[in-house]
DNA sequence: CTTGGAATGTCAACAAGGCTGACTTAAAAC
DNA sequence: GTTTTAAGTCAGCCTTGTTGACATTCCAAG
């Protein structure tokens, strides 16, 4: 792929230069775009922004989930959401359903038209992913995550190992 | 990292289940906003965005480059660009020169001030990668590098293969 | 039972940073 | 000499983030 450098092969030390992690953050960058690109251009057809389908995203992830839960995954002020949310409820993609236990709560699911953008969506992306692992290789899908996880920080990391593994 | 989960060791069929499609496309959204953190908040600090940062950094990277090829590196307007470019002008973190061959063209360079600038944001992200790195190991670097340029959209694939190794 | 605080929602205002469209200037290319 | 290209600018719009203020609902502690 034209990069392959030849790294340390040595287990303990690592040399990282300056221009590696450099091309690093680069490649961060640039894979952001590719990754964010098929999904821009359904929710463009259909009126919608990333933070519908990030929205959305999570929601499907956890069905019931209540705001808060979902503020604190998003990292966005509740104001913010709620503009993103209220035009998914009145278009129909999402259900607001008052807590039973706790009244003040509000449970978030998809509806059936939520689960079809959903589905769209998430095939696009899910297809770029694939492509990119098939090209990429096994060895590679494990290396790219341990990255990534590495690179999150702390309260990023707890959303993600704490979002259920529906079956792997 | 509690999500090890055995992957088909096999080169040829790499078996990607949706769940493991996912909890990369999950860890691509979370790593990124680690990714930013450190250098939104110098950036904030001196009231600045990603978009300038964006702008510092390629510039560092290509001292001298043109306001076109700027342009499509970073895919936005030209609008967009320019009230980026301006204040960072402005402010005297970049130069500006009419081009010597081509007088239609600008160069643009860091300024001294400029580079003090990037020296901040890049030594942030690159301790951020380099700890992510470390974390992951060595064959990690290898996969992490590769999935993401196979992630790339075409012409950004370009653009970053084409950016030259100021010596690795 | 009352009250304090938490969860939610809403309104208003603002900013960054995308976008389009229209237009100017200068210079290169033909 | 005309057309095309590079750059810059103005105006206006949109999304999505931000604060701050405030109303409502309702659990829970006193």
């Amino acid at each position: 792929m034209a990069d392959q450098s030849a790294p340390p092969s040595s287990e303990s030390l690592l040399f990282l230069t300056d221009e590696q992690l450099r091309k690093g953050i680069e490649a961060m960058f640039f894979a952001y775009r590719g990754f964010t690109a098929d999904p821009d251009r359904i929710l463009e057809e259909r009126g919608y922004g990333r933070a519908h389908h990030r929205a959305v995203h999570f929601i499907h992830r956890s069905p019931g989930t209540t705001v808060n839960n979902l503020l604190s995954i998003l990292g966005v002020t509740k104001q913010s959401l709620n503009r993103v949310l209220r035009t998914l409820i009145e278009d129909g993609l999402v259900e607001s359903k008052v807590g039973t236990k706790d009244k003040r709560e509000r449970h978030l699911t998809l509806t059936d038209r939520g689960r079809e953008l959903e589905r769209a969506l998430s095939d696009a992306q899910r297809n770029r992913m694939r492509d990119a692992y098939r090209k990429a290789g096994p060895e590679a899908v494990q290396g790219f995550r341990q990255v990534l996880v590495a690179m999150m920080d702390g309260d990023m990391r707890r959303h993600y190992l704490a979002l259920k593994d529906a079956g792997q």
